[in-house]
DNA sequence: ATTATAGAGGATAGTTTTATCCTTTATTGT
DNA sequence: ACAATAAAGGATAAAACTATCCTCTATAAT
């Protein structure tokens, strides 16, 4: 469904969130421990992610990424997955078809539809706030 | 969603089953030709598809690929990509943990069972022989 | 100022996916 | 039998994705 790299940014992202929450900074080395990614690989995750200001990163000792408390409620993991993968899951062909839309439509683009919105609904809505609330921390885990 | 191998797949088969439901055989090129395909590739794709008896094929003058009446009823997407993609992703959790499942889930386990669920139906009910109806060939494309 | 720390960024390597080419095998028609 | 046709299959190439390493830059503490 998402690249590697989507998949651990997903997850690091919803790891600093959790950590930002009660005012932790994290570094790269606690992070892909804690997601079981592979470290520098991680790090160009994040290197993409800060640019687009989805985390914050500070340099030196003491430094790491962090999610400022107000940009929880409003990322959401759509913002994510746009910045690591493109849009192409939510808009693109099932089929593979460039010019396929609802006048030019491929044999399944209107059953593709629907799941796509299905998809992009769920990530548009789920905001970081949300999984990073404490009841959700229990029982849910980031690693292989 | 799917890869370039699967969706050529798909279309290839689609195409091949309109065909067939007119009693049509067709060569690769002439498939690859209706798809907007490379060749030599989606060649190698029905080799996969013939062995897993998704189509059938002759060699020879007046050989080609073809699926037979019953097949189409019986033949749905999900059997197209499971032997090009395998069962991934309908399984596989989207954040790319192994170890996920509803006794121990990622934060997005339940949110992503729904969207992989509607997915699955759609693939499991959509047959060869309702994508090769006359009322479908009229308005729906198969080319870039 | 110096040293240690930690992210940023460039270069490169490994793996998988996508794509092409060429030869072999099976079938048909003459 | 022979030539032509078309799929099967092996070998290889190109591109994209995944992964690692090393150096550079910014910051903090002494």
């Amino acid at each position: 469904m998402f690249s590697k790299t989507c998949e651990y940014g997903l997850r690091a992202v919803i790891f600093i969130a959790q950590e930002s929450k009660i005012d932790k900074k994290v570094g790269i080395s606690t992070i892909s421990e804690a997601i079981g990614s592979p470290q520098a690989f991680t790090a160009k995750v994040l290197q993409q992610l800060t640019k687009h200001k989805i985390v914050q990163s500070i340099k030196g000792p003491n430094g790491g990424f962090f999610i400022a408390e107000q940009n929880l409620k409003t990322i959401a993991l759509s913002n994510i997955v746009e910045v690591l993968d493109g849009d192409n899951i939510y808009t693109a062909c099932g089929l593979g078809l460039n010019q396929c839309n609802d006048k030019k439509p491929c044999p399944l683009h209107f059953k593709f539809i629907e799941i796509r919105n299905n998809l992009k609904v769920m990530l548009e809505t789920t905001t970081l706030l949300e999984l990073s609330l404490d009841e959700n921390l229990v029982n849910y885990f980031l690693k292989n």
